[in-house]
RNA sequence: CGGGGUGUAGCGCAGUGGCUAGCGCGCUCGGUUCGGGGCCGAGAAGUCGGAGGUUCAAAUCCUCUCACCCCGACCA
């Protein structure tokens, strides 16, 4: 295309709300617009990025066996209902009526409507293995939408639905479909792990993240240096975390007045942080329990509730405080009216350490289990973090920041039960499917592709396969009638080979078109200015090594399909 | 949801009670330059987020409201 008639919208300015390198340099580079938040415009160039990716999705889905369909992005309400998800789901789910005043929702996700479609289609194990997949809008109402298109509302999304007569089977299913993601990431020249990401009750291997590496990763990732273990923060199981041994000092009563948090007692008494045990009051399924946490450390809500077989809980509040008769900021495990206590594993064999009395402005200093406060059992219920101990081989687990770009896993019967999909199986009894399901978010896998391939000293390097153009033709000298015609049969000769070409053809500075193509970052940069006319030879870059060539055409011509080849 | 912040030209911002609201970038026109968002000149462009109030006088003070952004949601 000829940049003169063609739509890319950049700007100078770094926009205000733009904190993370790959959403500024969609804006500026005039990939995306933002319509409210966390809601944007593909403009053409992310439109085509979204589409090359989308069909890499396409490929390797095919190849594992699924078909593609689209299903509605409107759902009537009642179909959620069936899961309980209407509830559960909450507030992330934007609904609305009709005019009739009939709910409907927005899907976050569909897993309600392909069990719907497939209860109503599929009776046979003949049928089965089932995979389906689509690459459709989704809206889910964030808390806080952020970081561009990372993190928006509304989102591309590319989910892929499996059903399978047994639950081996399925595991062969959720394999395939594993091997296909290494392969989708691996072809966008993406770094990446993946993370193991699931300990609940359904255990094992059947859930794993795809992390791209990068800094500004909302997730941690935990790796053991020794045996590779790798996995989220989230899930990350403790085996064990140490306490040194120490002779136990007589409990003393000290008065800490007005001094609440863990960072004020460690401050007040001048004890570490890892001396302190924190008390914190949880409500889970209508009663308080209290969790015993080593105030280093965090308390992991999806472990708790695991270990509780609740979906949710949450923090008490302060009017639960009051209501209970608890002095906030000062409760500890001596003398607490609350009998289910929860301690995490943090806490054992710790000795002389710190809790609050259950008293106002007063906390416990030397306080020794067995002695001052009983626990028979411990819990893993902290988020791991670097240095902690790796639950397979004992190792040493480091720590680092992903982008989470995909998610596999296996549901079992949870969906196919609830909403009573069944098929016939080969002895003519009934059965539910065992399903599995699989995502990529496609407008932050291309995001991400910005945040490891965009580096300031040399532009964006976006990989061939999933290039906005092959190739950019920056004309520097517009009113050179010579130049322009060397710049014009360059760019119709390539044009007629079928490689995507751009030619920024435009009557304007040269710095602004250095700029705006290291925005672009097509894989190939060629330079038409006025030393071409003294020697004949086009200056090349190609941006993946940002090697600089002098080639005259016929040496050139070459060495372009040389690299568009190896993506054919 | 809690806390904080911001809303003034397309973008980034200045303007804390006083005349006709400014600056940089961008845009238009003219000239110049012509290999890293260049330079000179001229110009267009604003219901100062919205509503109400205080005042002789409001972008500026007050109230309400809307939008957007940041932090938190680990507090024991």
């Amino acid at each position: 295309m000829r940049r003169s008639k063609y739509y890319i919208p950049t700007q100078k300015e770094i926009p205000q709300d733009a904190e993370i390198k790959s959403h500024i340099i969609m804006i500026k580079g005039g990939y995306i617009r933002k319509l409210s938040a966390g809601i944007y415009t593909l403009l053409p160039i992310a439109q085509k990025i979204m589409i090359k990716i989308a069909n890499i999705v396409r490929k390797h889905m095919n190849n594992a066996g699924f078909s593609e369909l689209v299903m509605p992005i409107v759902s009537p309400k009642e179909l959620w209902e069936e899961t309980g998800r209407y509830d559960i789901y909450g507030k992330e789910m934007m609904k609305f009526n009709d005019r009739h005043k009939r709910e409907f929702v927005l899907g976050p996700t569909h897993e309600e409507i392909i069990t719907d479609l497939v209860r109503k289609t599929v009776k046979s194990y003949k049928e089965l293995p089932l995979g389906l997949y689509q690459i459709q809008t989704k809206f889910r109402d964030e808390i806080r939408p952020r970081f561009g298109i990372m993190r928006g509302r509304e989102f591309l999304m590319k989910d892929a639905y499996s059903f399978d007569s047994t639950k081996e089977h399925a595991v062969t299913t959720y394999k395939k479909v594993e091997k296909a993601y290494n392969d989708i990431f691996s072809e966008m020249e993406l770094e990446f792990s993946e993370v193991a990401a699931q300990s609940g009750p359904i255990g094992g291997d059947t859930s794993k993240e795809f992390m791209v590496h990068a800094d500004v990763g909302e997730s941690i990732i935990l790796k053991c240096e020794k045996c590779g273990y790798v996995s989220n923060n989230e899930k990350t199981e403790l085996v064990e975390i140490k306490n040194e041994k120490e002779v136990p000092a007589p409990m003393e009563d000290i008065e800490t007045v007005n001094i609440k948090t863990v960072e004020a007692v460690s401050g007040f008494l001048n004890v570490n942080k890892s001396k302190i045990v924190k008390t914190i009051l949880v409500r889970a399924a209508d009663k308080f329990i209290a969790v015993l946490l080593r105030g280093d450390r965090d308390l992991n809500m999806d472990k708790l509730n695991n270990i509780l077989g609740v979906d949710a809980s949450e923090l008490a509040l302060e009017k639960d405080f009051v209501k209970l008769n608890l002095p906030s900021g000062f409760i500890g495990p001596f003398e607490l009216p609350i009998k289910d206590i929860y301690a995490d594993i943090s806490v054992k064999d710790l000795c002389n350490f710190v809790i609050g009395a259950n008293k106002k402005d007063h906390h416990f200093k030397n306080v020794n289990i067995g002695r001052d406060i009983n626990i028979d059992k411990y819990y893993d219920l902290s988020f791991a973090i670097e240095g902690d101990k790796c639950p397979k081989c004992g190792g040493s687990l480091d720590s680092f920041h992903g982008i989470e770009v995909g998610h596999i896993f296996i549901l079992g019967n949870k969906y196919s039960k609830s909403m009573k999909a069944f098929f016939v199986d080969d002895a003519g009894k009934r059965q539910n499917f065992e399903m599995g399901c699989y995502g990529i978010g496609i407008g932050r896998t291309m995001a991400s592709i910005i945040e490891q391939k965009y580096s300031k000293e040399k532009g964006m390097y976006w990989p061939l396969c999933v290039a906005p153009c092959d190739i950019d033709i920056l004309l520097l000298n517009t009113s050179d009638e010579a130049l322009v015609k060397v710049g014009d049969e360059l760019y119709n000769e390539l044009g007629k080979t079928g490689i995507d070409t751009i030619i920024d053809d435009r009557n304007i500075n040269a710095g602004v078109k250095f700029a705006e193509s290291d925005l672009l970052g097509a894989p190939i940069k060629i330079v038409i200015g006025r030393k071409y006319l003294e020697n004949k030879k086009f200056e090349v870059v190609y941006r993946k090594n940002n090697e600089k060539q002098f080639m005259d055409h016929d040496t050139l011509i070459k060495y372009i399909k040389e690299i568009i080849g190896i993506k054919i």
